[in-house]
DNA sequence: CCTGAAACCTGTCTGC
DNA sequence: TGCAGACAGGTTTCAG
């Protein structure tokens, strides 16, 4: 699921409720549940249940990919990674029994009203901390796209001050945080810019219609509800509304030429040959 | 400093 | 049907 509006969409839901989930604000933790020990970063299982039983949810936050829950005393960070979600569902059935962990539920906490907390990973990539200051975990992160202290003349700085191919430099949390493989994808395009284009070498004026391309692209996934691919499905659907990204050999929705896949830095990227000239060898 | 490859995982899809 | 291989929204670590 998860880049930058997906842990938006969920972050809002356990906040605010969402369709069928109630929202956990005011919530307290009566047990916590772990079934892969990979899945807890820290602290130790038995330190996690002493210090979070007992403990009521104040908010919830987004910070790049990371869900933030707010305790008393406490921070729960939750990074989603490939497959995360996090969903709000009864524990207890009419009969007041506790109903199973579903298939890939990684770490569960009980709530004392009869609901629950879950956190479904399929591919085990997802990780969770407990601490008690988060800018142990968020301190190298890159500023927040949507944050209007990130001024284009501060962007065209940090993509100058360093020689990058602009996609894996897009994709990087400690540059920017919150883009990952689609939207990198959709801001490149929207901005006519190849992906390996050399940071060092865009201009002051590129630098801000990629800004504003970048947000554009972020705007619109928030707007969706983000995106649903495959077996994760929240409702979604900036999927069907993507102009490059999964669409190799389709007609670019600007020129019509056929959309190209490439590999860069291990992950899939697709542009557009015509509307993202290959940048000239310098 | 920068790039590429491997590792961490499970599931789906394609082609032979 | 079976099986191998490619691929998937991410990040860390290591080699060159």
């Amino acid at each position: 699921m998860p880049e930058l509006p997906e842990v938006e969409t969920i972050a809002r839901a356990l906040r605010d409720g969402g369709r069928d989930e109630p929202s956990i604000i005011g919530k307290t933790v009566s047990e916590a549940r772990v079934y892969w020990k990979r899945t807890l970063s820290e602290p130790r299982v038995p330190v996690f249940k002493k210090r979070i039983i007992g403990q009521s949810i104040k908010d919830v936050k987004r910070r790049g990919k990371f869900v933030i829950m707010h305790f008393h005393s406490e921070y729960l960070l939750f990074h989603l990674r490939m497959s995360g979600d996090l969903k709000v569902e009864a524990n207890l059935d009419e009969q007041g029994h506790k109903i199973p962990a579903q298939k890939h539920d990684r770490l569960i906490l009980e709530f004392s009203d009869g609901m629950r907390l879950a956190f479904n990973d399929t591919r085990k990539f997802g990780r969770a901390w407990l601490v008690k200051d988060p800018q142990t975990i968020l301190g190298d992160l890159g500023p927040e796209p949507l944050d209007p202290a990130l001024t284009p003349e501060v962007f065209y700085k940090m993509l100058t001050s360093c020689s990058r191919q602009m996609k894996p430099l897009l994709l990087d949390q400690k540059f920017l945080a919150g883009l990952g493989n689609i939207y990198a994808d959709e801001a490149l395009h929207l901005a006519k810019l190849h992906p390996m284009l050399n940071s060092i070498d865009i201009s002051s004026e590129q630098a801000k219609v990629l800004l504003k391309s970048i947000r554009s692209v972020l705007r619109e996934g928030i707007k969706r509800n983000g995106a649903s691919i495959d077996w994760v499905y929240r409702g979604g659907d900036f999927q069907n509304h993507f102009q490059v990204y999964q669409c190799m050999g389709e007609p670019c929705p600007v020129c019509g030429t056929p959309i190209q896949r490439i590999v860069i830095g291990q992950r899939s990227t697709h542009f557009c040959p015509v509307c993202q000239p290959e940048p000239k060898k310098s």
